[in-house]
DNA sequence: ACCTTTCGATACATCGATGTATCGAATACA
DNA sequence: TGTATTCGATACATCGATGTATCGAAAGGT
């Protein structure tokens, strides 16, 4: 039950349902937050009855771990990607663009997201585990700004490129808060856009104003 | 039933009973989380039963807006006093140091702060409820700013005083983040404050090494 | 001190969610 | 195609939480 013991004897359908309780899981706690959610409106969302729930998840939470670790992997290549996009070295703003782009395209990504965060503060477990994918991030950052060494200026304020990766999820996770409030998608880009080239250059920032 | 007609007639021990049912409540949420918390739990923690409770709120929503509503406003005095203790004018460094140490210093009110955005993300009331709290607060920061001005340099990076006071805040909610996960409190006051300081000023902040 | 009003405890009815056990249907493999 | 095995639907038993209605006790006013 829920285990894949030492064989994975057979599989098919299995594969399917998971994903599918998955999918839906992800939209229902959007909508209504992990916490206020029921298995039985997980299955409902999904098309499936309890029995298929407990057949690949033996709780809610065991669920809710695997679908943040499936959706975190993807927005960690989509990153990842838009980092390494670029020819060797250059253009840093470009790259900062990019990210921005990804990062905050998805507001139920962001709710489901900071759920996590959530539940993680409280469990040592998940928070280890949701720890060291944020340093998986913030590595990526980190080489990709020694990268651009030399080619862009230094900040230099911040110590060395693992304190300007820091700096840079800092400031994320900052403007998430933000976003989820406002709902302002378009203003938080630009707010973090701005922010990053605050951090990561001495130079010109272009600001402009906002209400809230 | 929890409303208070057009007259409180008589009162007395109901506020005692209503203060020590939001306390109760504080302790609970920040252990198990708003979401996994019940009426009862919270009865129970506070050693009344159930028709206390319903006497005083209709619902655990209402008691958690109050509660909220409550330490936000005291948090609030904190970091006004904090920002307005020095003499006029000088010392930014200095005023960041104590608002630092007032934000960060209580992780049970992180824990509640933070459930209660993610709550606020899925109503736009008590969203808009609480992004006016963050703007009066941003608001006290941008003043103590422009107070500064002229005695301390001035990035001018992030546009006027009051995007300076956003980039504040967005820190600070970044920070709180990580703090969330790591439970690093020292850690995270002095990456806070480095934080602040490259963005309030031009000059020096000396970095240190990070593992997480 | 009396009487009136309010507060909060108890008891009750209901509902929804959970987990398990069972059985039929679907699927892999020969 | 046959068959052994797995997957998922159904049914059941249980438990906890919710909201309400009622009643005794505490406090206010005079």
């Amino acid at each position: 039950m829920a285990v894949e013991g030492t064989t994975g004897r057979v599989t098919r359908r299995r594969v399917r349902t998971r994903a599918n309780l998955l999918d839906a899981a992800f939209s229902v706690f959007a909508a209504k937050g992990f916490g206020h959610v029921s298995i039985e409106e997980v299955c409902e969302a999904a098309g499936y009855s309890r029995g298929a729930f407990y057949s690949n998840f033996s709780s809610l939470d065991e669920l809710f771990f695997a679908l943040y670790q499936e959706r975190a992997d993807l927005i960690a290549e989509q990153v990842s990607g838009a980092l390494a996009l670029d020819g060797p070295g250059l253009d840093v703003p470009a790259a900062v663009d990019r990210v921005t782009d990804v990062l905050l395209l998805d507001r139920d990504w962001l709710l489901v997201k900071t759920d996590f965060l959530v539940h993680a503060a409280r469990d040592p477990d998940v928070a280890h585990s949701l720890l060291e994918h944020r340093a998986r991030l913030r590595q990526a950052i980190a080489d990709r700004l020694a990268r651009a060494r030399g080619h862009t200026a230094l900040p230099a304020v911040l110590g060395d490129t693992d304190g300007a990766a820091h700096a840079v999820v800092a400031a994320y996770d900052g403007v998430t808060t933000q976003l989820l409030l406002d709902r302002d998608t378009e203003h938080a880009r630009a707010w973090l856009k701005q922010l990053l080239t605050a951090l990561l250059t001495d130079g010109s920032g272009t600001p402009d104003h906002r209400q809230n």
